[in-house]
DNA sequence: AACGGTAATATGTAGCTACTTAAAATGTCA
DNA sequence: TGACATTTTAAGTAGCTACATATTACCGTT
């Protein structure tokens, strides 16, 4: 006959979130404190606490010390986006995955990239254009740019078998990572390798991670005609 | 003399994560339990199951009861972004927001509208087309659909005066939201409405909102030549 | 009224215990 | 050997206490 009358931080949760989305609690409105949730819910502060927390992560309420909590005023639409190795997204839909080394060689950043990296002195990187294909089509373009200094074992890796994407994913893992996205229309090159028309509006992702401060990559991935990027939830 | 020898459970996160960064452990490797990380390092098995828990949402390690710890197998670039109300975003520019309704009429839900809710039968809504301006300059297109099932009061809001963006966000938070994105080519239309080329390629954000089963809204965010949306991290 | 120091207070964090639960590992029987 | 039940294990959750910390709020002085 125990039923489990103990209240999950979840439930709180959902609970408080019920009660701003019922229009209860707007913009910009106090909630009341923990301690007093907690009262009347008949649970642990620690309990609230937790919900609380979760809640000011999806940026649905403010939290500061002795200011208490309100509900956030100026709301975001907050999202995730998980972007996997490219082999994995091309396999995860049934599809052959394929690879294509096209350029390999050693030279001096250009501007552009050190501007992405916030460098101001040239460094020696390796620039890599690669072709993903899907099926035996092309999927994505990918133009990147190693940084020499931060990853020499680069060099000793054959990138005609193992794309850069994934070697770099599974051996160099990041501690920050700069996203962008923009669209562009297809160039003469582009189109040729992608498959597309000149023209087309292509979805591009641009990447750079960095290692504490030592900048790792920076990748423009150009996408083929139609490429939809959607959040993971 | 008191000095603050606890842990922080912060840097029994930093601490983990720079082993995985260095390489102690790599993909798919299985990590200590939570118990032996605690004795190790000195302190309770709650703070390393916090730790964990933050490495386990931005998904750099994967956890499962009696399975225990292990590191991502197939890393993945886990992103947030924050959207912002488009008057927000604007202002934080410093430029000056203007707002133009272009067209507003109530009709019944064509089938792409439809199928963006995975509705298959057909809905009242009330489709509203408006311009963002930044500095008197086009800066959005929104074309958008709310379903007046959901929420009849919008009949009654005066979107001349206020964007539906704007009144959405704040009086009708929702509990689901799908983002997609992907890149069009300008048309006749839009090129007009947005001082833009014919052809020129255009970065497209779609959303989509429900509150518990009921939908809200979807919207074709289209943005000027050249906008880019960035992480917010 | 402006300023500055101090007290009050709500959230944040750490540690401990106890119990729950999912799932892997093991054992049992056909 | 394979299918199924049982045990064991490691993470997950809840509750409590104690203390830390960032602000706000208040009060007294000038």
């Amino acid at each position: 006959m125990k039923i489990t009358n103990r209240l999950s931080w979840k439930y709180v949760r959902d609970e408080i979130h019920h009660e701003i989305l019922n229009g209860r609690y707007g913009p910009g409105d106090r909630l009341p404190r923990d301690a007093d949730i907690a009262n009347q819910l008949n649970c642990a502060r620690s309990t609230v606490q937790r919900a609380m927390q979760d809640l000011s992560d999806i940026g649905l309420v403010e939290r500061r010390r002795k200011g208490g909590t309100r509900v956030h005023p100026e709301p975001v639409t907050r999202a995730t986006l998980d972007i996997p190795i490219t082999r994995h997204e091309v396999e995860k839909k049934g599809a052959r995955y394929g690879y294509q080394l096209i350029k390999q060689e050693e030279m001096s950043a250009p501007r552009t990239v050190l501007a992405a990296f916030e460098l101001t002195a040239s460094v020696s990187m390796l620039r890599i254009e690669a072709l993903h294909l899907s099926d035996n089509r092309p999927y994505m373009l990918e133009d990147r740019w190693v940084c020499l200094d931060t990853v020499p074992e680069i060099r000793d890796v054959d990138l005609k078998l193992q794309s850069a994407n994934e070697w770099l994913v599974l051996n160099r893992p990041y501690s920050r990572c700069d996203l962008r996205f923009y669209a562009i229309s297809a160039d003469q090159k582009m189109s040729e390798m992608l498959g597309a028309k000149i023209g087309d509006a292509l979805l591009l992702i641009e990447r750079s991670t960095w290692i504490d401060e030592a900048p790792i990559t920076t990748v423009k991935t150009i996408t083929t005609p139609g490429y939809q990027l959607l959040t993971s939830s």
